[in-house]
DNA sequence: TATATTTGGTTAAACGTTTAACCAGCTTAA
DNA sequence: TTAAGCTGGTTAAACGTTTAACCAAATATA
């Protein structure tokens, strides 16, 4: 790259200092200096091409207008949902993101806040995966704005903004009730992290409320990592034995991604002898050929909170904000054929 | 936050110079730095939880291990999946990586580049919109390396990785051929990019070797923003009058989603009066109750190689590489059930 | 007339690194 | 004995900004 046109050029070139140039340029002290003369530099400016170096501004004001953001997956559809949200709000205040992949493993979203850091970001929004909350308390400890997204470590006083886990799943698991349902059953990943946690709760409580069968062998965890033999064998659980299920609730889009494949191959029909439920909107159901309910989270809104309460901290703001939002439940019947 | 330990806090700490502890921390003159003086300052760094600034490395090295991401929007699938392999491939080198959506708008594609050189990146991987080729010819004469991905100008002398478009189109409308259809159409976004182009001289190409006809008016075009209404009227126009086509080639997937969608409404049975070839692979299609095919895009290969060759790029390899890769053509039978 | 104040700038330090150039004290070779 | 070379460091400038502090000349005030 050819060198670039820096302050002390334009001041040359004008012949003032590059003192007065900055001031000029960034609009400042406006009445201390006069109409033509800052003129000349603005014109002077522009077409020797000047442009900031962002880089040495920010080693001076000790802020690089960059937010780092932490996600399980940049390529699953929900990461970069709340991906684009967070860039546009972002850009509306002159804030730029760099991203990156944790991939539900502390150890690299550890490296990656350290990264991110180095990079002098000014504030971090993190979707944090389990077992990262001495991460997070490190963070506090060490004053960095950020917030929580998606997920939260519910003793750890924090900004967040995630859903109502609890109250989504209670609302699902009614759902399938009021559609007749008597056999719920619930497939989760084997996961400490709290909102997972919490969508458990919800399904246990909205069948004790029914005064249903709220047994643990209606609910399956899997492994967060090798899934399909797994989610297949659970589900293949549930719906054998004794008394199967005939509704049943999945707490991710990746568990019902895979769930429908497998139920798509064996005799039983849906929704007459199973009704699902399941977390989160998905576009590989867009064509499924049953009707089913999900639970659709406030993307936007998720995002657009949490950047704004991370400019807030970032503004000195010292309260923490944590904000849980209600899902919503679509009941989606098949494109007609 | 809280002020962070520099260099010479440690220097100070330790009693040597700063430019000692640079050196020992960077394993550099490690000959000429006796072993137990530079154990203590790693020992004095490490208790100290020293972490660089790369705001001031960058400002002095001229270097910021940034690389900057321009695609059409993050949250479409490709290009998610496409940032998701640079920045694997990006942190291999210890490069991070800053994203921007362009919404296929040259205006903003133009204020996001500037943006991202005023932040010192080390060069850009760009998904250019149409009308923006300006734009590519000013990076060029700057010198920043730049690879551009998925479109291209021909007429520009850059670094690319993209797909043979035409190729891809001719291979997806052979299928299409082979499997008995004779009147193919083709719906495309109204669009100068040429990849699009190429996609359109692909389908014309492989309809003449066969001796088909290949008239304007089974070539319909719509806008890339106002999509449903005029996707359903150009698939209506296709699909009545007096030869109905038998065959139709999406462009792009967003478009086939749409079509779908559209069809799905229709009488008109897939693929036994109507078969469909399609660009790009999509979660969408996932449960699709019917045969199609449909061109899979090596996004693997495409993220690799641009990442490789920007790296290449910033390296000083004045070379400029351009690179074709062959679309795989997937015939996708539904899941049964 | 003497003193304050305003006007329109300049000077210089600082942000936290990196790195070329230097240097004092030894050791070695001739 | 002396010059050259090595060892293990230090000094100082520089990267491109920002911004507090300063200053001379012109103008206002008493």
């Amino acid at each position: 790259m050819e060198r670039k046109v820096s302050l002390k050029d334009i001041a040359q070139k004008v012949g003032v200092s590059t003192a007065l140039v900055s001031y000029v340029l960034n609009n400042k002290r406006e009445n201390r200096v006069s109409p033509e003369l800052a003129q000349r530099i603005r014109d002077a400016a522009a077409d020797m091409n000047y442009r900031i170096n962002q880089v040495a501004r920010s080693l001076k004001t000790n802020k690089t207008n960059t937010i780092g953001l932490v996600v399980s997956d940049i390529a699953n559809p929900f990461s970069s949902g709340l991906a684009r949200i967070i860039e546009d709000e972002a850009e509306q205040h002159q804030y730029t993101v760099i991203f990156s992949s944790s991939d539900e493993n502390a150890r690299k979203s550890g490296k990656l806040i350290d990264t991110l850091l180095d990079r002098q970001v000014d504030g971090l929004i993190l979707a944090p995966p389990a077992f990262s909350e001495h991460q997070i308390i490190r963070l506090q400890q060490q004053q960095v704005p950020f917030v929580l997204v998606d997920r939260y470590f519910p003793d750890l006083k924090t900004n967040y903004v995630a859903l109502d886990n609890f109250g989504a799943a209670h609302k699902g698991v009614e759902h399938l009730i009021t559609a007749g349902c008597r056999r719920i059953g619930m497939l989760t990943y084997a996961n400490e992290l709290f909102h997972l946690q919490e969508r458990v709760r919800g399904y246990t409580a909205a069948l004790k409320k029914h005064k249903l069968p709220a047994k643990k062998s209606l609910i399956k965890e899997v492994d967060i990592r090798l899934q399909k033999a797994d989610i297949e064998k659970a589900i293949h659980q549930l719906l054998t034995g004794p008394e199967p299920i005939d509704g049943l609730l999945f707490a991710a889009n990746n568990l019902a991604v895979a769930g429908f494949r497998y139920i798509n191959t064996l005799p039983v029909k849906v929704p007459e002898a199973l009704r699902i439920v399941s977390f989160d909107e998905t576009e590989a159901l867009e064509f499924y050929h049953a009707p089913f309910a999900y639970i659709k989270q406030p993307l936007g809104e998720m995002g657009r909170l949490a950047t704004r309460m991370l400019l807030e901290a970032i503004g000195q703001r010292p309260a923490t904000t944590q904000i849980n939002l209600e899902g919503e439940l679509v009941v989606k019947t098949p494109n007609l054929r």
